[in-house]
DNA sequence: CATTGGCACTCCTGTGCGGGGAGTGCTACC
DNA sequence: GGTAGCACTCCCCGCACAGGAGTGCCAATG
């Protein structure tokens, strides 16, 4: 029994599988792929990939249906890239071109996503900490209240409100911008607290209150993992017919409500060695989402790391090469365009 | 045939619906409401209410269930408030009073409207056109690039990149900053163009490309209906149990990310004289939500006209009274936070 | 004249049954 | 190892049938 057919045969399955939405039998499989040999020789090698738990059956004398094993096998070693069609790689690059601002270009990035994969899309607006600071403002609100407005080099706008036990001071509140403009801007945020450590030595005591909060708002805003934010779209392909039934959908959009298991999902996959990242069904580790699987990738590459994640969630039978280089070629755009 | 009766039967007939989720009969409507006459009548009831357009039977020998029409006529006649018990309201006011920005107090309220009413919950960011200019800040990106930023007094961030032909003077764009937030800060968006008008004359011929790209920026921001935003929450709960099957979810999880769907529903309903609005049904004037309806109600009053509106979309068979009041409290809880 | 009890009628729903078909596993054979 | 044949399993579909809920109508009544 050989061993590439026996791997040929469970590739064959999965793209029927995935193609027909059912069960694929023997017969089937050796008329619709030319592998050159007889049901019964494919059954044989069928009961083997059984046997090592990468296909199963729903029930007897049904067809054969891959596992969350025979996926990662397919996406690990049996899937081939495809690449986009011409009209689809226009159609992203002119799509993108023109968005507006940062809140433009995620919107359109994740939009895009769900209608080239017919899933729902991810995209994760970039990390505050992996940012660069640009700009540091500060506005006084009535006499007490103090508004901190960040602008970081990705175009991303972070405000927090500070409430204060004394008046302001105007010309202190103009000395504090231009030092902390002066000794933050250009650097990544991760590296701040360095940076903002001497500040208060350069002010008067009784201003020290006020520098140290605003000191302690920027830490802590860059410090909060929860500050993170993910943009969903194409929800609506959740229910796209044929797929299984509604009791099976309100799981999963439950769980992308979730955000705090989407963004625990983004960073265990930025871990992965892999450019993309793929959890299958059980992967995931999350009830909800164990008939489904994710697909991710990084964006906005700076000499290593990448700056957030954008990603594609579809059913265990989905298109798995077509999703890996649609979010791929996404992702390449998205970090072409935040690079200007 | 007393006319009193026949509207204390369609109430019946729309809480026992409700309730029940199935089609009800006139023995069941006796037997669970003390009306003090027999099935009989109440059959001729139902034939005159049918007659009528307010009930319809899914097929002969069915029980009756309201029509669109029933509805209307309940919600606008029938239904009594039904105020929320008082552990809602406090969990209302702790959930709420916590919140650190303007993004965080949109997420909690929508948050906790989809957990009151158990349905698709809608919350719109202050409309910029009616909010009033807190600051006004321009920084610099690079030489031909500047980042113009507006703060609202109801804590909303705009952000917008302008592109320019000549290099950036900073000293210009100081005293651009200052004159602008003299002139704007305080004004309400809509009547800025008037007071930035003579802006242009100030400054010398040469600067005055900049000035006009400025203020055409800040017109073309506020002016722009598109920039209203809407968030969601919730939309699992379309997929409750024992809703309607999965492809009458599809088709409204379609319409929802549609914002500009929600945003014309949501300006039409402002309209309404009724503080809490509803559009029942076809009333939507929306294919997708034909069988769903949509309740609102403006929040963040100034002197009459509200800053923008939350609400809640349901099945046609919700729970009209317990929606309504749910999304009135949650407005006033809001306003009461804006306005600090 | 509104109300009521009675009754025939309609139509949905659940259930059991049988045939057809797809697919498998096994065995004997090349 | 690969192949052909064959018996077996089990799903799916159509169908008939009984049960039941609910209605509409009619005649009787206060």
């Amino acid at each position: 029994m050989s061993e590439d057919r026996r791997l040929d045969v469970l590739r064959a399955i999965v793209e029927d599988y995935v193609a027909t939405k059912e069960p694929v039998g023997s017969r089937a499989l050796v008329e619709r792929h030319s592998l050159g040999v007889s049901p019964a020789t494919i059954r044989n090698d069928m009961a083997a990939l059984e046997e090592g738990g990468y296909i199963a059956q729903p029930h007897t004398s049904a067809g054969r249906v891959p596992t969350d094993k025979g996926y990662r096998l397919f996406v690990d070693q049996l899937s081939t890239v495809k690449p986009l069609s011409s009209p689809e790689r226009r159609a992203i690059g002119t799509f993108l071109e023109n968005a507006q601002d940062l809140d433009d270009v995620v919107d359109r990035a994740v939009r895009l996503i769900a209608q080239l994969t017919h899933q729902v899309a991810v995209v994760q607006y970039p990390s505050l900490r992996r940012s660069a600071l640009r700009h540091v403002e500060l506005v006084p609100v009535g006499a007490r209240h103090l508004l901190v407005v960040l602008i970081t080099d990705t175009g991303r706008v972070e405000q927090r409100t500070l409430e204060l036990v004394t008046d302001l001071d105007e010309s202190v509140v103009a000395r504090l911008r231009s030092r902390l403009n002066v000794s933050a801007a250009g650097r990544r945020l991760s590296e701040l607290p360095v940076a903002l450590g001497e500040l208060t030595d350069a002010f008067a005591p009784a201003d020290q209150a006020l520098v140290n909060a605003v000191v302690a708002v920027l830490e802590e805003t860059l410090a909060q993992e929860s500050e993170e934010r993910v943009v969903l779209a194409g929800t609506a392909n959740l229910a796209r017919v044929g797929s299984t039934d509604v009791r099976a959908i309100g799981p999963v959009l439950e769980a992308l409500e979730e955000q705090v298991v989407l963004l625990r999902l983004l960073s265990e996959m930025a871990e992965d060695s892999a450019t993309v990242a793929v959890r299958i069904g059980r992967e995931t580790q999350h009830d909800g989402l164990f008939e489904t699987s994710f697909v991710t990738t990084g964006y906005g590459d700076e000499g290593g790391g990448s700056v957030a994640r954008i990603g594609s969630i579809g059913p265990l039978r989905m298109d798995y090469p077509g999703t890996m280089s649609a979010v791929r070629a996404v992702a390449r755009y998205l970090t072409r365009i935040l690079a200007q």
